[in-house]
DNA sequence: TCCTTATTGAAAATTTGTTTCAATGACTTA
DNA sequence: TAAGTCATTGAAACAAATTTTCAATAAGGA
């Protein structure tokens, strides 16, 4: 069976909850997914507004959380004072790894936390929807200088 | 041996780094201690005034980094667009569920959390601060209702 | 095509967190 | 113990992120 594509999902989600399907909202999405890296909502607009797009703001704030309701798009850390994102779909779960000290991140597979998260969710009754695992500290190149 | 203090700690973090060790930053962290729940500033600055305290926000957001600097407090999660924190000193590592419809937390232990991160540790030459887990989604009373 | 009503952009408002600055007081040294 | 230095404090100003308001537009159903 084919895969459905981000956009037929974010579609499918949009009309099942009564929305209307407009252009901004699925021009945010094909923004996102052209990202292929942690993005903030300063960097998504100015991309858009470099291509043209005049989206505003407001609506890409509004348009987030719709995304991330929908499996699409997951906040990944807060940081700056602002939060950043990734698209998720299509990718395989991964947790992060952060420098305090060069803000480098790093991504990486592990199955054992997918795993916890599922023995959870038996033993607990709840639905997981999401599952996050951030490791934070020095890597090895601010190490050394210190 | 007898376990150092969390006042301790923090009073000897603050000498080694040649700061001063004020009031206003042991009557932050005494309070801090006695939450045995996740609090935000907002949360522990009203306590502080309530039994009066008259120690400004600008103290309470200068003191946090210290804190968590020196191991005793860490950021939990952001939620509702500012930041939530919880003491860690004396307690073991765990991990977080959060329902996304009733915003009830759950802590959880899973020793496997630590060892991925102790693994990534040694194999990255990293040196991990922080271990952060978080599963988001449905507590079992909020599945039943939908 | 018409109608209803959700969505949009722009601007205002709100909230969180940071910075400034003068007054205070913690710690060092004599 | 007194004196001097300079980090810390509170208050207010500031900055930035996010949300809300509101009138104009346009999506989707009839």
């Amino acid at each position: 069976m084919l895969q459905a594509s981000e956009v037929e999902i974010f579609r499918e989600f949009i009309r099942k909850r009564g929305l209307r399907y407009t252009p901004e909202r699925e021009t945010i999405l094909r923004e996102i997914f052209k990202i292929h890296d942690h993005f903030d909502v300063d960097e998504l607009y100015l991309r858009l507004r470099n291509q043209g797009y005049r989206i505003s703001k407001a609506t890409i704030y509004r348009t987030l959380p719709l995304l991330i309701e929908c499996g699409l798009v997951q906040e990944v850390y807060h940081e700056d004072g602002h939060m950043h994102y990734e698209h998720i779909y299509g990718h395989e779960p991964h947790a992060h790894f952060r420098c305090l000290s060069c803000r480098r991140v790093e991504e990486f597979r592990d199955e054992r936390l997918e795993e916890v998260a599922r023995e959870f969710q038996e033993k607990h009754g709840v639905q997981i929807k999401m599952v996050r695992y951030e490791l934070l500290g020095y890597c090895a190149a601010c190490r050394k200088e210190e």
